[in-house]
DNA sequence: TCGATATGATTCAATATACGAAATATATCG
DNA sequence: CGATATATTTCGTATATTGAATCATATCGA
């Protein structure tokens, strides 16, 4: 059973994802923030007026958690919360000026990688990486890419992947 | 300077780590492990006889950290601690056969999704991402890549991020 | 050989993470 | 209005994570 492409890509993955892993503690470390925090206050300033319910549900995260990490966060004032208006049950969190502040600063690890190496290619190379990568991330991410249903409800029986050839 | 293409590959990478985030701890929480359980067990199968100080140090973690794990491992007769014989001073931990199975039980997410998604492309598409996510892999992880020495001696060119602190 | 120092691992204390279950407040629907 | 659903928080508990201190073994220099 021809297997291999998808194999190898996944492979390759999986080797991507191991070399960009360790960064997260380290960088959150370098904000003096723990990499949860980090997460949540990036997911914050992205978009602002988020419920912690949104953040909860796109992080894969309890709300509990969130509302935990949101103390701090709101503790360290980097984060506000406010009563929503249109709902008053909901919670509109938004970052301050500090908190956008902290993470303009944090270093940017892959920016860093990608600085001194990835310039390094010749340009079609280059090219040739955005187009896999951007595809990659499109697969992955199409309609929002949830676990849940794929474990949930029994993992798929097909142990082969069918390659066309 | 096309900083264009780095640039769009990146957003196409983070794209990437946070579609396959989330499904850690769900990954983790079908094997009935947590996230650092599972990172770790993953680490003393793949090489027999590894100590808990390589593990810290491949996985980016205290030895702290890597004792209280092992413990849990230890004690759900997953893995077993041995003193070394060459160098008294080290413990060695082997996968048992629990352990293994598992690990082998554990659903691989990322096969899952490809299992649906990449299999539909067709094969000149499935080769272009094979060779753009190979290549960012060797780039990404060449010369065992380490964030330490980035973030801590700000070794990178000065192009305009300033450590935090 | 001995003593100084280095190394590998653990223990300890403190904080953060993460969750489920129950509680609270507000919305919405009939 | 009352029933039910939704958004968030509180609470209790288990685990994660770390730095500092500790213990045992290695190793190096004289």
């Amino acid at each position: 059973m021809e297997v291999t492409i998808a194999n190898a890509t996944l492979k390759a993955l999986r080797r991507i994802l191991r070399a960009t892993d360790g960064g997260n503690r380290k960088l959150a470390a370098a904000t003096g923030l723990t990499p949860s925090q980090l997460l949540v206050l990036r997911e914050v300033e992205a978009r602002d007026e988020v419920t912690p319910g949104s953040i909860a549900q796109r992080l894969q995260f309890s709300h509990a958690t969130i509302t935990a990490i949101t103390d701090r966060l709101v503790d360290l004032g980097l984060v506000t919360r406010t009563r929503g208006e249109r709902d008053k049950r909901q919670i509109l969190l938004n970052a301050t000026e500090e908190g956008r502040k902290r993470l303009a600063d944090a270093p940017d690890l892959l920016q860093e990688i990608f600085a001194e190496r990835f310039a390094a290619l010749p340009t079609w190379e280059q090219a040739m990486i955005l187009a896999g990568t951007e595809r990659l991330a499109v697969i992955l991410g199409a309609g929002d890419i949830d676990a849940a249903p794929l474990l949930d409800t029994g993992i798929i029986d097909r142990s082969g992947v069918r390659d066309a050839q």
